[in-house]
RNA sequence: GUCUCCGUAGCUCAGCUGGAUAGAGCACCGCCCUCCUAAGGCGGGGGUCGGGCGUUCAAAUCGCCCCGGGGACGCCA
């Protein structure tokens, strides 16, 4: 059931169409394709509640004036059965659209019915989707692009979920390959350093540096000793990797909690050794798709888009991440049976989408079923400053770092607001000091001011068990004719289309500007129309609007994992 | 060099599947609480939408070429 705002929508598309095919049938117009329009809000509702591009892009194709297009398709116009009622042109062609009351009490009237299920909807049909995102390497603590990608992509899922997919939430645990191996060579330095001095083992340049792989070695010590110094290297650092591998993943998954982003599916890469690993590279193999050079197996990548061939398989014998990465994803759609699989990336592994895409293709898969969504990186500013984040500096700003500076609402809003093409500058004293700045608090205070109406009257005797304005019926909600009131209630009435447009562009972003969108014509209308002391056939309709806001911001701040605070 | 993201108000950015006078927040100036939360609302100043050419009835939006900035181009992941 598609919402009371797309009805009307709808409505007008259908009827659109229809007319100008009447206006062909009765020879107003040239028999000709008719091009697709659109039925919008206006930007400036005083010119309509809708208004369509009909007759200017059919004005080539039919090869007549918008105007006199628009005026055939008005002629021809059958809104019986339409929540719109009247209809003019304007301008260089536009068709307007006013709508009768009774859409305006239908959208506050489906708020009340659908509650805590308003927005969401099945658009979707169900469709297996798999959202992939932040899988940081389990080396080390999680650092401000992990944090961007986490809220992008847990919202992104969410968008998903509501809109009707079988959404799957994974984390991708590289807890195989070589930097797990570099991972046991640091442990290994650093446990020696420990027991026999600084100088006793040298830590690679391309080790990890961290201090947490200090603490590491540490508590390793301090649970066995010298056991491991004498023993075979492999040996210890298997040991040193059994022991900090588990404590690290341990630790994503808490501070990812912490986030609010609980996972479906953890998915280790170690499963994939060696057996899927060998399984795709035998039907790369079979469908000759790669070839052996310097010891090494390569793939075909030129075949496949690609600007040049990868290895698959080291002269070391050793797959390379690659090989690991087609596996895995040869999992998700072959194994699995994703419909659509989205992986949340950072922009400096864009080299690497139109390769995995094509390895998809080459395997006999279909890669355009996988989508990645680039997310440019974060600049961790501090003071105006640009802020070291490097893994190996050692002194970074991890996921834990900034929860700790910044309030996790704000945090989360904040690297949804910019879109993921767009580079982001988070300036750590600015996000804390200006806390109370940050547009999540002007949406959060929206609700709780609605809260603490809904209180105050109830102290008062009126609408205390909330039955009276959550039944106010359509016809009596015909009275809230303000423009402040139809502005508020032509927004509230998109939500659903809101999630829909973000699941479908990938764009958590959109969801931001709504929901900021919805509490500044909310305190607009607050301003403009008083709620307490107005008779009750008036008083019952604004509560109900009220309430019907308070449902759609609590729903989107849900969607987007925010508390919504009833006191402020 | 190839690929990619970005360039819109003093600052941070929306708008970009082309549409009717280019928007918001912050900052600045001025108003509005005897009245439901002033963490709010209203008004004001402020723009060659990086530049050029092109496509179109219509370009911030699409195409091409420049200019400027970020990122990627490993038998790393």
């Amino acid at each position: 059931m598609i919402s009371i705002f797309e009805q009307a929508r709808q409505q007008l598309i259908t009827a659109i169409g229809a007319a100008l095919a009447q206006a062909m049938e009765a020879g107003t117009l040239p028999r000709a394709e008719i091009a697709p329009f659109v039925v919008e809000v206006p930007a400036d509702t005083a010119r309509g509640d809708f208004a369509t591009n009909a007759a200017m892009v059919n004005a080539k194709a039919l090869r007549q004036s918008p105007q006199k297009i628009a005026q055939a398709i008005v002629a021809n116009l059958d809104l019986s059965g339409c929540y719109a009622e009247r209809v003019e042109t304007a301008g260089p062609g536009f068709i307007n659209f006013f709508v009768k009351p009774q859409w305006f009490a239908d959208i506050v009237s489906e708020i009340a019915q659908k509650g805590e299920q308003y927005g969401h909807t099945d658009y979707g049909h169900g469709q297996k989707v798999m959202v992939e995102y932040v899988s940081a390497n389990p080396t080390g603590p999680m650092h401000m692009g992990n944090a961007r990608g986490g809220a992008l992509g847990d919202v992104l899922a969410e968008a998903l979920a509501w809109s009707g997919h079988d959404t799957t939430r994974e984390f991708y645990v590289n807890d195989a390959g070589n930097q797990i191996e570099k991972f046991g060579i640091s442990l290994e330095a650093r446990y020696i350093q420990h027991l026999r001095g600084e100088d006793a083992a040298v830590l690679p340049e391309d080790a990890y540096q961290g201090s947490d792989i200090i603490d590491h070695a540490v508590a390793f010590a301090a649970e066995y000793g010298e056991q491991y110094l004498n023993c075979d290297s492999r040996q210890r650092r298997d040991a040193l990797i059994a022991y900090a591998l588990p404590k690290n993943v341990a630790k994503l998954e808490s501070d990812l909690a912490r986030y609010r982003i609980h996972y479906d599916v953890w998915f280790r890469e170690s499963t994939l050794h060696p057996d899927a690993i060998q399984r795709v590279l035998e039907v790369l193999r079979s469908r000759n798709a790669v070839y052996e050079l310097d010891g090494a197996l390569w793939y075909k990548a030129t075949d496949f888009g690609g600007d040049k061939d990868e290895v698959l398989v080291r002269a070391n014998g050793l797959p390379t991440y690659f090989a690991a990465d087609i596996a895995y994803h040869y999992n998700k759609f072959a194994v699995r049976g994703f419909d659509k699989v989205i992986n949340v990336w950072g922009a400096d592994h864009h080299g690497h989408v139109a390769r995995l895409k094509g390895a998809m293709d080459a395997i006999g898969l279909d890669g355009s079923k996988l989508d990645i969504v680039l997310m440019q990186l974060v600049r961790l500013m501090k003071d105006g400053e640009p802020y070291r984040m490097s893994k190996r500096s050692g002194k970074s700003i991890s996921l834990s770092d900034l929860l700790e500076e910044v309030p996790l609402d704000a945090a989360r809003f904040f690297f949804i607001m910019r879109e993921a093409g767009s580079a982001l500058d988070f300036d750590l004293s600015l996000a804390a000091e200006q806390s109370a700045k940050n547009p999540v608090f002007y949406v959060q205070y929206a609700h709780a001011r609605i809260c603490s109406m809904l209180k105050n009257l109830a102290a008062e005797g009126i609408a205390a068990d909330g039955e009276r304005y959550l039944t106010v019926s359509p016809a009596a909600l015909l009275v809230l004719t303000a423009p402040e009131e139809r502005a508020l209630i032509r927004r509230l009435g998109q939500l659903p289309q809101e999630i829909i447009n973000a699941a479908c562009a990938y764009d958590p972003a959109g969801i931001s500007s709504y929901i900021t969108d919805v509490a500044t014509l909310f305190h607009k209308f607050y301003t403009a129309c008083r709620v307490k002391g107005e008779p009750e056939e008036l008083l019952y309709p604004r509560l109900a609007l009220c309430h019907a806001t308070r449902t759609v911001l609590k729903n989107t701040l849900a969607l987007l994992k925010i508390t919504s605070p009833e006191v402020m």
